[in-house]
RNA sequence: GUCCCCGUAGCUCAAACGGAUAGAGCAGCGGAUUUCUAAUCCGCAGGUUGGGGGUUCGAUUCCCUCCGGGGACGCCA
């Protein structure tokens, strides 16, 4: 019969025999959560997956571990929720197996409220975490199933900056995250290395000084290619932002500054659209075969490999595949011929293209570019030949491009061209797209951009966060031996630059700020990472193995309940961050577990704990906690040192 | 002009299919160390979720509208 609670307001059943069921129950069960659905399910006749996808955590902890809202099962069965609760609170509290898990349920308003045997819940989620057969959080839902992930991509001779970092950061994190859920992955840095841009770049090479440009190139490499690129766009930025301020409402009335910003322009035009023909014929010669240019290309892509493989290596970022936009150049030509004889493209402007609107559509977008006037190709075309050979090549279930929002409409475009063309397959093409970071400059707010040189190398935010770790650690650890606690700053300074750029949702820009993003407090990496290392600490000073023998009942506090809850959602958040492509959830997880993992930590003793059996047991939970910290932290591209 | 995204505490961000009293961190104030790492923990304070309307038992979440910010709009990538 019902106890009713007037602090809550709830009626509240109590199985009988809990307390028994407590001390002897808990080995055979392998998943509170299952159990606790299948019983549920039997009496609601709803399907186990259904009910383990409403089960849900309520609000405040002494509200119960889980929660079933009745709403729509009320609807089906035209009752008023409250009532339906109610009634089945009374069945299940006389279900004998639910009973082993659950002590205590509640009907609260429409809510059903279940509270875990809590023993039998830790041990439960314990037993699974350290199971070394079956490694936690593994699935197989990706099995044979191959996913292509194109992410980073830069553009070759321009440098390696925080905006690149989005892509590459998250991209190679979905990499891990599916891998783990037994995905195929070909992770693919399509390196922006063809186009209209390389056609700038040999023209600034082309107009250097012979000697001077070979010396400088040796002696800087990649810099000086920078150099060169920013140089040519000069008359170009100028011009551009002459006519910028010719828009500001103040210069546009008074008539002599609006004659003298429009002469200034008139005088620097013809110098800047002769840069821009040349590099386009330069372009065009490179795509037409010419010798010595593709041996130029081929130089600079290599300089910018060179460079570009050391970034990757301190983010611990390997493709499968660099294919970049030149390696379909051949595979384009043949494409193209066949779109072209198949009668698929339209001639218009000049141009031959896919046209991705009916006539007199409502909704207008430009057409997808597959041949410019001038015979050259577009972007447009290499990446419809890419996914196209994607496709061939790997058979992908999804192909994945990780790149900023702005180019959303390009990648829609893409994909309707791919549907117009008839490949069904276009429904699995994806724009996994991510915000742009800005910059402050004065009171405003800017996008980083290489030809602006509005942009913060990466080398210099990773070299600044990992000095501020170096001093933390001088002074917090002196300690440590000299060349660990190097490995300790690298470790922490580029997981706190990678875990903030992965803390938030991926659609929202990032304005950068220094302090934001090299804080070592708070919601950051270094605090999940020292938070582990403190879970290591206690493991190094205990000096065993860790007895996972040990009787997991035993932990019945909040704070032990509270981290053996977090750990259990860990396989769901993985398995979420995987369908959402939003890494950030684990970023999350790993916040909200450090917090509950610390709080146990500061009110618990583990190796002065009460007794021996109890300490054992909090053994196994600190273990489980650090291994399923170092597994996200490694998911997100972050490693988890053991002393910091 | 057309289309897309965003607006939550002073700041940076959370909030699972629409669910219970909207949560963290930073900054501010006040506490905790004879203790397994204080890069920690606890407490206080901080909100008309941009405004208005609608759908719903229930809206930060969905729809409409207005305001404010950002972005994309045929031969750059």
């Amino acid at each position: 019969m019902p106890h009713y609670d007037p602090v809550r307001r709830c009626h509240f059943w109590v199985y009988p025999g809990w307390v028994y069921l407590m001390a002897s129950g808990g080995a055979h069960i392998h998943h509170v959560l299952h159990t606790l659905a299948r019983r549920v399910s039997a009496c609601t006749g709803l399907p186990d997956e259904k009910i383990l996808g409403m089960l849900r955590p309520p609000p405040k902890a002494e509200m119960g571990d889980y929660a079933f809202p009745c709403f729509e099962l009320a609807k089906e069965k035209k009752k008023a929720p409250p009532v339906l609760a109610k009634e089945l609170a009374e069945v299940l509290i006389r279900d004998v197996e639910l009973a082993q898990v659950v002590h205590r349920v509640e009907a609260e308003g429409p809510f059903l409220n279940f509270h875990a045997q809590r023993g039998v819940l830790c041990s439960a989620v314990l037993r699974k975490v350290c199971d070394p057969t079956a490694p936690y959080a593994q699935s197989g839902e990706g099995a044979g199933k191959t996913i292509v992930i194109d992410y980073s991509a830069p553009n070759i001779a321009k440098p390696f900056h925080v905006g690149h970092l989005m892509s590459t950061v998250l991209g190679a994190s979905l990499v891990r995250i599916h891998r783990l859920l037994g995905y195929k992955v070909e992770g693919v840095n399509h390196l922006g290395d063809w186009g209209t841009q390389c056609g700038y770049q040999f023209l600034a090479w082309q107009r250097a000084d012979p000697k001077v440009r070979e010396e400088q190139l040796a002696a800087r490499g990649l810099e000086y290619l920078v150099e060169l690129y920013v140089g040519i766009n000069q008359p170009a930025k100028t011009i551009k932002g002459l006519e910028e301020e010719l828009l500001d409402k103040n210069i546009a009335v008074q008539p002599d500054m609006r004659a003298k910003l429009e002469a200034q322009i008139a005088e620097r035009k013809p110098a800047a659209d002769e840069i821009d023909r040349e590099a386009r014929a330069l372009f065009k010669k490179l795509e037409d075969g010419d010798a010595e240019l593709r041996a130029l290309w081929l130089r600079m892509r290599e300089t910018t490999l060179a460079v570009l493989q050391k970034s990757y290596d301190r983010l611990g970022v390997s493709f499968e595949s660099s294919a970049g936009e030149g390696f379909y150049e051949e595979y384009m030509k043949k494409m193209v011929k066949e779109l072209k004889d198949g009668g698929k493209l339209t001639f218009s402007e000049g141009a031959w293209v896919i046209p991705l609107s009916e006539e007199g559509a409502k909704k207008k977008r430009p057409p997808f570019i597959i041949i410019k006037s001038d015979g050259g190709t577009k972007y447009d075309t290499r990446d419809l030949a890419a996914a196209i050979y994607r496709k061939e090549t790997y058979g992908f279930y999804k192909n994945l491009y990780v790149v900023s929002v702005p180019q959303s409409a390009h990648f829609e475009g893409l994909f309707l061209a791919l549907e117009k063309l008839g490949h069904a397959w276009a429904k699995d093409c994806v724009h996994v797209s991510f915000g742009i970071m800005q910059i402050k400059e004065g009171d405003e707010t800017l996008p980083m951009s290489t030809r602006s040189g509005r942009m913060i190398p990466l080398n210099e935010l990773l070299d600044t966060m990992v000095e501020i770790v170096r001093k933390i650690v001088e002074e917090k650890n002196p300690e440590l031996p000299a060349a660990q606690k190097a490995v300790v700053a690298e470790a922490v300074g580029v997981g706190a630059i990678v875990f903030w750029i992965q803390s938030r949702r991926r659609t929202s820009n990032i304005v950068f700020d220094w302090k934001g993003a090299t804080s070592p407090e708070g919601d950051t990496g270094p605090y999940v990472q020292y938070t582990h290392a403190r879970a290591c600490s206690i493991l190094r000073k205990f000096g065993a193995k860790v007895p996972l023998q040990a009787d997991l009942t035993l932990l019945v506090e909040n704070e032990e309940l509270a981290v053996c809850k977090q750990l259990e959602r860990f396989p769901a958040v993985v398995q979420d961050a995987a369908a959402g492509y939003e890494p950030s959830l684990i970023a999350t997880w790993l916040l909200e577990t450090s917090r509950a993992f610390n709080d146990f930590y500061n009110k618990h003793q583990v190796l002065k704990a009460e007794h021996l059996n109890l300490m054992q047991a909090r053994l196994v939970l600190v273990d489980a906690t650090r291994a399923m910290l170092a597994k996200g932290l490694g998911l997100l591209g972050i490693s988890a040192p053991e002393e910091m």
